[in-house]
DNA sequence: CTGAAAGCGCTTACAG
DNA sequence: CTGAAAGCGCTTACAG
C-alpha cells in the first residue's frame, strides 16, 4: 500500500485513468485519442466522448510517466561555460529558445563555470533526467575536447569545434568577418597604414579571462585579413599587442603606445568593441579624431558600438542566428556531422571614412 | 510485453535491478543503502557489497522514475518575459544558478515572451513535468497579476511584485537607490540645481519598450531622491523628460532641450545609465565637462558606465542578488511571504565632483 | 473496432 | 535485519 494519498501531491491531478472513467472507455482508448493515433481504429463517437470528458476534466498528461515510458522527455540541456558570465550568452539563449519553442521543447540551462567536475555532474544529472539532446557552448570560439558522458545523448557544439569528425558544431564565420573588415577599409580607400590592435604579447596565447586557450577567433580573423590585403597587394602596417585583457583600458594602453612609437596609422581594426573604445579615447587623447584623422572598426557588435559617438563599425557576432542554428540540428536528427559556419553581418557606424591622404 | 528492446534506449542503462543481482540482495536494499536511509538497519556488510556493485556499474538513478514515484523532481523553472531580451537577464540567472547548484537542482529556462497564452502553456508544461518550483521574473520591476496556473506550484516573484498578500517577491530597492544618488550629490556639495532627466512626457506612462507599463523603478527612485532633498532642505530644480525610450539618443535631444532652455544645472540624476550617456554627448555638444561643468550620476550599474570617461557614477541594480534570494527563498520554504527589498549598490565613477560654483 | 495487461525504474509500507 | 509486492501515470503490443 502506498502511504501517500491523493491529497498530498499535486491536489487532484486530473488522471488518464480518470478522463477514462468519465468517459466511459478503456484507458488504451483514452491514450490512443488524445495522441491522435490512428493506427487503430475509433468510432467518431468514442473520440469526442474522449476528448470532452478530457475537457471538462482540465486533464493533462503528466510529462514524467510519459517520459518513464517512453524514454522522450520533450527537453533539451545547454551547457556551457558562459550562462551567468556573458551578455553574450542571452543572444545565444534566445536563439536557441527560438527553435525549441516551435518544437515543444523545454530548456535545461546548466553552467559549469568551467570546472570539469562540476560539469560531469551536471551531464550525468541530465542523462538520469532523460534530455533528448545537449547543446554544449563555449564562451569563446575554441577547440575542445568532447567529455565522455556528453556522447550518451544527442548534442551538438556551439561555439566551439572538435577534433573528432563525428561532430556537429555551430561557430561564427571568424575568416570571413576578417575578410569583411579588411574590405570595408580597403573599400574607403585605405591601403598601406592599416594597422591591427589586439594580438597577444609576444609568448602569451591569451590574457586573463582566456584561461590559457588560444582563441580561434584571433587566428581566424586575422587570416581573413590578411588574404583581403593580399589580394588587394597590399598588407597589414603591423599588429598591436594588447596586454592583459581584450577591455577599454586594454584598447586605450595598446594605441597609446601605437602613436608614441610614431606610427601614423590610417585605420585601426580593433579585435573587438571594447578594444575600439579604449582605441576612440587614445586618439581623442592625442588629439586625433574619428573617422576624420583614423578610421576605427571592430568586431563584436556589442552595445558598446552604438553608445558611442560616432558609432563604431562592427563585424556583429551572430549570437542568436547560431543559437538558432545549434538548436534547429539538434532537433533535425538527419543532418551529417560537420562545422557549420555562420555569416558575421558588418554593423556599419560613423567610424570609416577615406584616409586623410586622399581626401 | 513491450516491443522496446534495451539497446534501443540509453545503450545499457544500469537499473536498480542489476545492482541488487550483482550484490546479492533485494532491490529495496538497495534503493535505502543508496538513499542513506538508516531506518532500517543493513548489516555494515550489505551496505559495502551494495555500494561496491553500484560503483562498479557505474549506476546512476533514473531521475524520471524517482521523480514519478516520489513527486519531487529536483527542478526549479524560471519564468519570465525577460530571458533572450536584455543582457541583464544574465547576472540574475546566475545568481539563481549559484543558490540552485548548492541544492542539487537542474533549473528550466522559460522565456514567456510576454504573450499570455504562450504563458500558459509553458507553465502547464512544466507543472506537467512537476517541477519543485517557479521563480517568476519580470524584465523591468513592475506590479503583475499571479497567472493561476503558477499557484500549481510553489513561487518567487522575481523582479516584480503582486497585489496578493501571500506572496514572496523580491525586487530591488529602488526608494533607497533614489536616496544613494541624491545623497550622493548632496555631499559633493550640490543643492539648488540639481535635475532629474527621465521622466515620461505628460500623459505617457511609459516608453515603447514599456508595453504600456508604469515602472515601479521611476516613482519609487523620484520618491527616494524627493526624500533625501527634502531632508536637506532643498528639491529637485525640475525633471526633464525624455520621449520614447531610455535609450543614448532619448537622453542626449532631453538634455539638448534642458540646456537650450537656459537651464543652468550643477548635476543631472540620469534615469538610467543609457540617458546618462546621451546627457554626456548633449553637455560635450554644449562645451561643457564632465563633472567640472556638471556632475552626472545615474541608475543601473551596467557596462555602459564603465566604457566612458569619465566613468559614469551609478547606482547598480543587483541582478545577481536578486536571482540568489529569489531562489533561496524558492528553496527555503519556511519563509513568510512577503516583499524583500535588495540593496543597490552605488558604482563610483568619476562624474560627480563639487559643483562649478562653490570651488 | 475495444480492453486487459505488461512494463518503464524507481520508493516504501508491510509481512516475515 | 531482509524480501516480495504495490504503485507512481503513462504507452502499446496483443488477444478478443
Amino acid at each position: 500500500m502506498d502511504g501517500r494519498s491523493r491529497g498530498q501531491r499535486g491536489e487532484g491531478r486530473v488522471t488518464l485513468t480518470e478522463v477514462a472513467e468519465r468517459a466511459g472507455v478503456s484507458r488504451s482508448a483514452v491514450s490512443f485519442v488524445l495522441n491522435g493515433r490512428t493506427d487503430l481504429r475509433l468510432s467518431a463517437d468514442t473520440s469526442a466522448r474522449v476528448r470532452r470528458a478530457a475537457e471538462e476534466l482540465g486533464y493533462s498528461p503528466n510529462a514524467t510517466a510519459k517520459t518513464l515510458r517512453t524514454g522522450k522527455s520533450g527537453t533539451v540541456a545547454l551547457v556551457s561555460d558562459f550562462i551567468g558570465t556573458t551578455s553574450v550568452a542571452n543572444s545565444m539563449v534566445r536563439g536557441v529558445l527560438e527553435s525549441l519553442h516551435d518544437a515543444d521543447t523545454l530548456l535545461y540551462m546548466v553552467d559549469s563555470q568551467g570546472e570539469p567536475s562540476l560539469e560531469e555532474r551536471l551531464l550525468r544529472s541530465l542523462i538520469d533526467r532523460d534530455v533528448d539532446g545537449i547543446i554544449y557552448g563555449s564562451m569563446f570560439t575554441r577547440t575542445i575536447a568532447v567529455p565522455t558522458l556528453l556522447r550518451n545523448a544527442p548534442f551538438v557544439l556551439l561555439n566551439c569545434v572538435s577534433e573528432d569528425s563525428d561532430t556537429t558544431a555551430v561557430i561564427p564565420d571568424e575568416v570571413g568577418a576578417g575578410t569583411t573588415a579588411a574590405t570595408a577599409l580597403l573599400s574607403a580607400g585605405h591601403r598601406d597604414r592599416i594597422w591591427f590592435v589586439g594580438v597577444f604579447p609576444p609568448g602569451i596565447t591569451g590574457g586573463g579571462s582566456w584561461h590559457g586557450w588560444s582563441p580561434l577567433a584571433l587566428t581566424e580573423r586575422l587570416r581573413g585579413i590578411d588574404a583581403a590585403l593580399a589580394a588587394a597587394g597590399t598588407a597589414l602596417a603591423g599588429r598591436a599587442s594588447v596586454d592583459g585583457d581584450w577591455d577599454v583600458a586594454g584598447g586605450r594602453s595598446s594605441v597609446a603606445k601605437l602613436l608614441a612609437s610614431g606610427a601614423a596609422p590610417s585605420a585601426l581594426i580593433c579585435v573587438n568593441d571594447a578594444v575600439g573604445l579604449g582605441a576612440y579615447q587614445a586618439l581623442q587623447d592625442a588629439g586625433l579624431r574619428v573617422p576624420d584623422d583614423v578610421s576605427v572598426i571592430a568586431f563584436d557588435g556589442s552595445p558598446l558600438a552604438t553608445a558611442v559617438r560616432p558609432a563604431l563599425t562592427s563585424v556583429a557576432l551572430p549570437h542568436e542566428a547560431l543559437g538558432r542554428l545549434a538548436a534547429q540540428l539538434l532537433l533535425d536528427r538527419e543532418a551529417a556531422p560537420r562545422i557549420h559556419r555562420v555569416p558575421m553581418p558588418l554593423a556599419p557606424g560613423g567610424s570609416v571614412s577615406a584616409p586623410r591622404s586622399v581626401r
